[in-house]
DNA sequence: TTGAATGTTTTTAATAATAAAATACAATAA
DNA sequence: TTATTGTATTTTATTATTAAAAACATTCAA
């Protein structure tokens, strides 16, 4: 078989659902209704009709489609589970490279890591060729992909253009007018830093979470589709390392806290000097938390 | 055949230029050191090497293998030459998109595509989905590709990106050492400038290069991955604009050039401010020629 | 004996072939 | 006419296949 029958199948069970809705002897919709309602092409539809009238659950004559006997369970089809989404490909596969430490250099084998990610490999090919744009992975002179990060210059060229985008993000946000929604959400965000500051010895391990929260609610203020594209890898290598790097974790996120809301407060005053050098200072101090932990891990 | 033999031709017709080299009844070297002498497999070397045996051209007897003829301009092999780089395609494609004013929510067809710029459909595949990580094609429910910009808003975002990425060169720019080479390329480059002002009824075309070569010298100061992948986008797309937009071309150049010369002296005199508000103003200007632009080619 | 070289087998990736689905076009009946 | 169905064509997603790479085993010469 050249192309999976999934359209099929999954449209076969939509089509029962819909005659479920109907009474023996009603008349189903012509098939380019039943296309459109489905999402499908009309020649899945007519396939589908045919299987229909095999088991006897329709009866066509001419354009009139009589349905002779309610479907039922034992009608329905089996369809595998197996097709991942390709946002959730990328988190996969970004947590497998963080997690078990994949070196740098390390030769992707198309056909094993398309089956440990339960994917197709040309699905896994054209992920990979994305991702190539961020210089993550590589093609090969011989074929087949090289893994090129996580190296200690990924990490510093990732973190300076980081630099790049949230300064820009700052100096946007703080000529937002009075009404804006950002300054409640920011004295919010205030609110919850200060929370977790009180309680930081027994809820330290929080800050990751209110970490991501800080740099979206400061980055979704630039609305720009290449900007939203970076961030969501710089968002998820960062976030991950925050989870990972246990040393010093307490007093590191104590540090950052403090840091958090010095921008927050500079904000809030509309000082875009002081909120610039605060926030430049803590991606500074995530910078170092990013190269320290590679260096831990034996990578860069 | 399931995969070309393209890469036995190549090694084929390499190993003829070896042989070349050697005189009748001189040793050839052992498969490994061919294999890297070619960079291929030794599989790849042993089938070349049994052809070989087959033309009478070597004889192998245990480990020798001995040339008894001179190998001659019919022995080699003929090599269809229809594979472009993957960097040649992506100028070629956008080329086209740009050129031919292919209009957005165009579905691209794979298989034709892949053939006009003859390359394989899973190469195009491949290449798509990284473009789509720029928003410039999304994949399809339904199976295919669709082309998204070049619309308003892709313009729009792509040229506030541009702005952030050559401010921030521009911020690391000034603060470059005076023994840098930049200073003198600047001071180069605002001769080039001020020569193409003085002939300017005669010579407004050759603007556009000026151009390139005046945002290069400025962004190729940040060396980091991201920005230059970027920058290849950019250029590409900004240039092309400059060459197509032919309204009121001279007058556009001559002012064009005046805030080039603006910025440079600014960039000179080591003004921060006004060089960022220079660059701003030239970026801006030519942010409005590619909008206006689009809407003539009734795009966006 | 040892290690470089060759022989053999296994694995992997690129492409052609193919079946499913989408689309386009033609025919028909209300 | 126009909505609907029938038929043909095009296109895509996937499989099967072949070339090439890589791994492993063996052999031979120093």
């Amino acid at each position: 078989m050249a192309r999976t029958d999934a359209v099929f199948r999954n449209s076969f069970n939509g089509l029962i659902k819909i005659c479920n809705k109907l009474k023996v002897n009603d008349k189903l919709d012509p098939e380019s209704t039943l296309a459109t309602k489905l999402d499908v092409s009309r020649t899945v539809i007519r396939s589908v009709l045919q299987a229909f009238v095999k088991l006897n659950i329709i009866k066509i004559s001419g354009r009139t489609k009589t349905l002779i006997r309610m479907p039922n369970k034992n009608d329905l089809l089996t369809i595998q589970e197996r097709t991942i989404s390709l946002g959730q490909l990328e988190t996969d596969f970004l947590n497998w490279l963080l997690h078990f430490d994949v070196p740098p250099n390390t030769i992707l084998n198309v056909t094993k890591v398309s089956k440990q990610f339960s994917v197709a490999p040309h699905t896994l090919q054209e992920f990979f060729s994305g991702l190539s744009r961020f210089g993550l992975i590589e093609r090969r002179a011989k074929g087949g992909w090289i893994l090129r990060g996580f190296t200690k210059n990924f990490a510093i060229e990732l973190s300076d253009f980081r630099v790049v985008l949230e300064i820009n993000a700052i100096r946007h946000l703080i000529k937002l007018p009075e009404n804006h929604p950002i300054w409640s959400q920011l004295g919010e965000l205030k609110n919850k830093h200060n929370d977790l500051l009180r309680n930081i010895d027994q809820n330290f391990h929080d800050f990751s979470q209110l970490d991501e929260l800080y740099h979206i609610t400061i980055n979704k203020i630039v609305k720009n589709r290449f900007v939203e594209e970076f961030q969501k890898i710089i968002s998820l290598i960062f976030h991950y390392h925050y989870q990972w790097d246990k040393t010093e974790e307490r007093s590191r996120n104590e540090a950052a806290i403090k840091e958090h809301i010095k921008t927050i407060e500079a904000l809030l005053n509309k000082d875009e000097i002081l909120a610039i050098d605060c926030a430049k200072k803590h991606l500074n101090t995530s910078k170092q938390t990013l190269l320290s932990s590679l260096i831990t891990h034996n990578l860069g």
